[in-house]
DNA sequence: CTAAGCACTTGTTAAATGCAAGTGCTATGA
DNA sequence: TCATAGCACTTGCATTTAACAAGTGCTTAG
């Protein structure tokens, strides 16, 4: 959804996202992307959260025509989908970085490596450059 | 939604924050509380994005349960509900303002403050401290 | 050439949303 | 004090979206 679309809301930052993420499954691909090293379509649908198959390619789809994620042929094996994301996708890591100290603090049952959250308080931008480095 | 629930899903940070603003309202009504100086029902209807009496009825109570805001009586008018932010709520300002950097970025139709924008590159801790300070 | 894996599609049922109208308090003015 | 209006919701119903199970078509491995 755009803009330009007819289901145009607001010229809000806020709204700009929710129109992109505003719903139960896709940051969850895009978190998969960033910080879980998967890539195809079989393994995002191996996350815990069970998201189904036609919901996962309905938010695909979605993700690649806003441009935060794109596909590419397997060069290794041609019936493969490869999923990675854009530049565009990957700015979305300080936003992904506050969600998990946000969680942190609030959600006792949240898992995040305790080392990964002091590294986060302290050193914030290797972090973010360890996380895009591996992404190649 | 808590992760004690029947619908509990994973115990990852993006998860659980999906779980309490996984829609496309829920953000909103935080953004009015935390930006716009709102915090009577009828103000949120007023807003661009045109939420419904229900679904705005739905997400206060929500919101209240799960931490992010609280009710109070209007000391001057006993027949108004008066919201606001929680410090959970008030917690989500650095996730807040990475969103409208992002969407800043890659959004031309996105409308925020140049200043603001310069600010938050420049002089973040202000930003947060005055945003914060408005909300008594 | 057959079977299995992978990336989706399709069909049906269940749930969430959108819209219009209504309800029950409280305050205000005649 | 009694009618009117404002405010914060509720309710009912039509439409849209999501969940679940099953199926399809292409590719590759044996």
């Amino acid at each position: 959804m755009t803009h330009n679309s007819e289901n145009f809301r607001s010229n809000c930052p806020i709204n700009f996202v929710l129109e992109t993420f505003g719903d139960k499954w896709t940051l969850l691909i895009v978190r998969d992307l960033m910080f879980k090293s998967k890539q195809y379509y079989g393994e995002f649908l191996k996350s815990n959260e069970k998201i189904s198959t036609n919901i996962l390619a309905d938010r695909l789809q979605k993700l690649e025509s806003s441009g935060v994620i794109k596909k590419a042929m397997d060069t290794q094996n041609k019936s493969k989908v490869l999923y990675s994301l854009t530049d565009k996708g990957k700015d979305l890591l300080p936003i992904m970085l506050e969600i998990t100290s946000w969680s942190h603090k609030y959600d006792d049952k949240t898992n995040v490596p305790e080392n990964f959250i002091k590294a986060l308080s302290t050193n914030r931008a290797s972090v973010i450059s360890q996380t895009l480095s591996k992404l190649k």
